[in-house]
RNA sequence: GGGCGGUUAGCUCAGUUGGUUAGAGCGCCACGUUGACAUCGUGGAGGUCACAAGUUCGAGUCUUGUACCGCCCA
């Protein structure tokens, strides 16, 4: 006989800090996060592959809730996958992340004084890969407290050897496709970061800024002018003409004219040029080619001279083709001081007509906040239309599809005007760019050529070469993660067996910046001859929200709103910290926490586990640890009402559960059907089926009629005592994947297992089918019959601790029947004792007529107001006829009946009947309590 | 300026192909410690589904317009 666990050994709250540790510990040691490819069917395994590859955080990160959230999607999913039988690969790691990594080595120098020049390149690198030693991947180790189940030995590095060969494989591979080419254009450029940024590098922001008219007078005629609308006048000294358009009756007469610069004097020609807007301000533009995008092409439309005018660093300099275009006094000054004192000083010479506030918008950077420049220069771009192709008509074919639906739009919409990529970087921390230029270039050597390996002669001369200075945008190797992390370009037997990837889980700030790339990169690289569009890098992509405050604010660190999720799972455990991201969140909408309140975000998921670990200790105490006899060999006949009814609830849980996470696949394995595109992710629905499974079933009812027949001595006590077992080890695999810690914990105490077992690598649960209706609906009378009373009890304030008298009745005599045969369960819970109908006195009575047929009365004698009891009835009694009448015009419509479908006119019919029997009920206890 | 979404209970959100008594969690109110759990239990209040018009036998759900809020891109 073994000795059930006493209370002693189980506190009454489950305590995370002490046990969360010890179980992630023996996950990892177990191995049951790790995955071979010979277990993917696709490499002649039995299981279906289901992979999601953790969007990398920067290398030199800290957790933050955005992490907490995205990581707990994406394990949720994975423990789900790994349970329900397959090869789940969850594959982590983290990004170098270029500029961002950079800055921080960067402002540590600052602090000694120095700047990374003074070091020089390779100094800089090595300090550079010393930080990211010492500092790098903290990350990770945060990632295990909350519960990340990754297959850590695959922890890959977007700069590592490995992947750095996978960066150089595709820009050599597009380079000699014609895809990757050398622009000379305006980019956006940070002064602050000095290089250029990629169109989504440099966010807009809503800014208040002046805009400036200024009089252009004619060179010829100084009476005679054009007056120009700017919010940069500094980069008048780049100005080479002004625009207008051609069929502008205004200024029909000034094209071909010249007009002064009132900046600097030079005298620069009208042109004009369809692209100029009537309608938008004077209708007449500046032209500054050098320093504006839309400018750089109407300068080249027109052959216009490019003039240079600001340094890289944001200073007024005579820069290239800019020679006397910049008045002494200014060379040297910051951008923004040259804006007002050129402002000022055009104000003084008459030619600023005006000045007014002027709403726009100003790109920054996204790594430091700096107003980007644009700025004419170098650099090297990747031709994105030929790309975008294939991958946008995979998101319109339903192979990818990307959730919430209104995210799809915005995919579309920006793949079809997609832009070409700025690729190079001009900063040292980065793949660098795999071009190489001949030393002593001879006729016939190429301009440049790209290259696998390092330091390649001249194909034509043989002579020696030299690489480019500049790095790739970080987003260009993380946009091979889906598959460079699996060992392309080499024919892994892993690139096998998981690519492609099933779900990629991120936030929909970097749809385009990673996600859109991906997708073009991954079919890129999977072209064939069989598929040349090749095979998109994942079906799904899941957009969450962000976490924001009270105040609907993102968590930041400057507004300081943020909470350290470590924190939360210290104070709470890393399950209240899952729960309340999971089941807080809908599929698309953010994550709301209150900064100044982690008790109000955080204590529900941390009560649902105490609640859990409180059914886990009733269940232990009573049940003990003898095992207990399995469900299959209990028969039907030995089944009471109540047990087929929570047999019932676990197939509906599994059911409801299923249904909001899954599919996980698309059912014909390549394109999403139209039925199911939009189906499963749902983990909130998830999470709230499971919990109210739990909680509102088999705590609130089975557990509470489990007590009688737990009773030492009592006949059904075995029966009682395996299926009170079989719905927790349900409940426990239903949530696990959300709360896996506390689960974890449980499970293995359950009777019958083995220490050994991990509920992590358990099945995930399938209906039993074991649920017979009819008795299931025997122990709903019961319920029912018990919530009317608690009912009555509340309504007429009967005092908790009083039993009163009850009596069941009713038309449905199966029904009250079997609500009797539970009479001790309701006489328990009701705090009732149960009596024949005759015995409760007419006249000092409430009644309950039940849905089900039941009608439950209750002697309040001494208790009951009579007319309180007879204004309830007539209250109910006037409700239901209201809706009756309404009912009944409804069934004596001829359109109805005529037109509504036959299924729902006789559904309206059987209504019809029912309520009428139950209005009858009520004027009879009306009539009976002497009402009207 | 271009594209897209939203407005349902005090708050945050569900609400399937239109089907007629609109749901959940949190919060709120009342009562309560009955041997798993007060991080709990029992009961309750609370919504003319933003507004207007239309389609329909029937509209939270479809159409159009208005107001307000938000997102993406310029």
């Amino acid at each position: 006989m073994t000795i059930p666990p006493n209370a002693d050994d189980l506190p009454s709250r489950y305590d995370p800090a002490q046990a969360d540790a010890p179980l992630y510990e023996a996950w990892e040691s177990s191995g049951v996060f790790g995955v071979t490819p010979d277990s993917s069917k696709r490499a002649g395994g039995t299981a279906d592959p289901f992979v999601i590859v953790m969007p990398p955080p920067n290398v030199t990160g800290v957790l933050h809730m955005g992490h907490g959230l995205n990581n707990s999607v994406q394990d949720v999913l994975m423990r789900w996958r790994r349970m329900s039988g397959d090869a789940a690969l969850w594959l982590p790691g983290t990004d170098h992340a270029g500029i961002a990594t950079q800055n921080v080595v960067e402002r540590q120098l600052a602090v000694e004084g120095k700047t990374r020049q003074d070091l020089g390149r390779d100094a800089f690198l090595d300090e550079v890969r010393t930080f990211v030693a010492e500092k790098g991947g903290v990350i990770l180790r945060q990632l295990r407290a909350i519960g990340a189940s990754c297959d850590w030995k695959r922890t890959a590095y977007t700069f590592s050897p490995e992947l750095s060969r996978a960066v150089r494989e595709i820009f050599v591979r597009w380079y000699e496709d014609g895809l990757i080419y050398r622009g000379h254009r305006v980019t956006h450029w940070c002064s602050r970061c000095l290089t250029a940024l990629s169109d989504e590098e440099a966010e807009s922001h809503p800014a208040q800024g002046l805009m400036y008219h200024v009089r252009y007078a004619l060179a010829s005629d100084a009476a005679r002018g054009i007056i120009v609308a700017t919010t940069r006048p500094e980069t008048m000294f780049g100005d080479v003409a002004i625009a207008v358009h051609p069929e502008d009756s205004r200024y029909a007469g000034m094209v071909g004219k010249q007009v002064i610069n009132p900046a600097n004097g030079a005298k620069i020609p009208v042109i004009a040029d369809s692209y100029v807007e009537r309608e938008f301000g004077t209708g007449a533009l500046k032209i500054t080619p050098a320093h504006d995008a839309n400018d750089f092409e109407v300068g080249k439309r027109h052959k216009l001279k490019m003039p240079i005018i600001l340094s890289p660093e944001g200073f007024v300099v005579e820069g290239t083709d800019a020679a006397g275009r910049v008045p002494a006094e200014y060379v040297g000054l910051e951008r923004f001081d040259a804006r007002k004192r050129v402002a000022k000083e055009l104000e003084r010479s008459g030619a600023l007509v005006k000045s007014e506030q002027h709403h726009h918008s100003v790109r920054k950077c996204y790594r430091c906040d700096t107003v980007v420049e644009p700025r004419l220069s170098d650099q090297w771009f990747v031709k994105m239309a030929p790309l975008a192709a294939p991958a946008l008509q995979a998101v319109k074919d339903g192979r990818v599809r990307i959730l919430p639906e209104r995210w799809e739009a915005v995919y579309v919409n920006w793949m079809e005007n997609i832009r070409d990529w700025n690729i190079s970087r001009q900063i040292w921390w980065g793949h660098r760019v795999p071009v190489f230029y001949c030393q002593s270039p001879a006729t016939g050597c190429p301009a440049h050529f790209a290259s696998r390996d390092d330091a390649p002669a001249c194909p034509a001369c043989g002579g020696a070469t030299r690489q480019d200075e500049d790095v790739l945008d970080t987003w260009f190797s993380s946009q091979l993660w889906p598959f460079s992390t699996l060992g392309w370009p080499d024919k892994t037997p892993d690139l096998a067996a998981f690519y492609p990837t099933d779900v990629l889980v991120t936030a929909p700030e970097i749809l385009f910046f990673w996600v859109a790339r991906m997708i073009m990169s991954g079919m890129y690289v999977t072209r064939s001859t069989d598929n040349p569009d090749g095979v998109a890098p994942f079906h799904s992509v899941y957009l969450h929200g962000t976490a924001r405050d009270a105040q609907h604010r993102r968590m930041s660190k400057s507004l300081g709103n943020g909470i350290d999720p470590l924190d939360v799972v210290d104070a709470y455990g890393a399950d209240a910290l899952r729960w309340t991201v999971i089941a807080g969140m809908g599929l698309g909408s953010d994550l709301l926490l209150d900064h100044e309140n982690i008790e109000q975000s955080f204590a529900p998921g941390r009560n649902f586990a105490t609640k859990l670990w409180n059914i886990g200790r009733f269940l232990l105490l009573q049940v003990g640890t003898v095992p207990v006899r399995s469900l299959s060999d209990i028969s039907d006949a030995e089944l009471a009402p109540a047990d087929h009814w929570i047999l019932g609830r676990i197939d509906a849980a599994i059911a409801a559960a299923d249904t909001a996470l899954g599919p996980a696949r698309p059912a014909d394995g390549n394109a999403w059907r139209p039925d199911e595109l939009r189906q499963g992710l749902r983990l909130d629905e998830y999470a709230e089926a499971a919990r109210a499974f739990v909680w509102n079933d088999l705590a609130d009812w089975y557990l509470e009629h489990a007590k009688t027949r737990l009773q030492p001595g009592h006949a059904e006590r075995e029966v009682t005592r395996a299926l009170l077992v079989h719905a927790f080890d349900r409940a426990l695999r239903l949530l696990h994947p959300v709360m896996p810690f506390v689960t974890e914990s449980l499970w293995k105490k359950l009777p019958g297992r083995d220490r050994s077992e991990l509920l992590a690598r358990a099945s995930w649960p399938a209906a039993d089918r074991r649920s017979a209706g009819a008795a299931a609906d025997e122990f709903d009378a019961a319920r029912s019959a018990i919530s009317a009373i608690r009912e009555i009890r509340s309504d007429y304030a009967v005092p908790a601790g009083q039993i009163v008298q009850a009596a069941l009745s009713g038309t449905a005599p199966l029904r009250s029947a079997a609500a009797a045969r539970e009479a001790a369960f309701i006489a328990r819970v009701a705090r009732c004792e149960l009596v024949a109908e005759a015995a409760v006195p007419p006249g000092a009575a409430a009644r309950r007529v039940l849905a089900g047929g039941v009608e439950v009365v209750v002697s309040l004698e001494g208790v009951v107001d009579l007319g309180r009891e007879r204004d309830k009835l007539s209250a109910e009694l006037d409700q239901l006829q209201t809706q009756l009448d309404a009912l009944r015009v409804r069934l004596a419509n001829e359109k109805f009946t005529s037109k509504a479908p036959a299924a729902i006119v006789e559904a309206e019919r059987t209504k019809e009947r029912e309520w009428a029997t139950r209005a009858a009920q009520l004027v009879a206890k009306l009539t009976a309590l002497g009402g009207a």
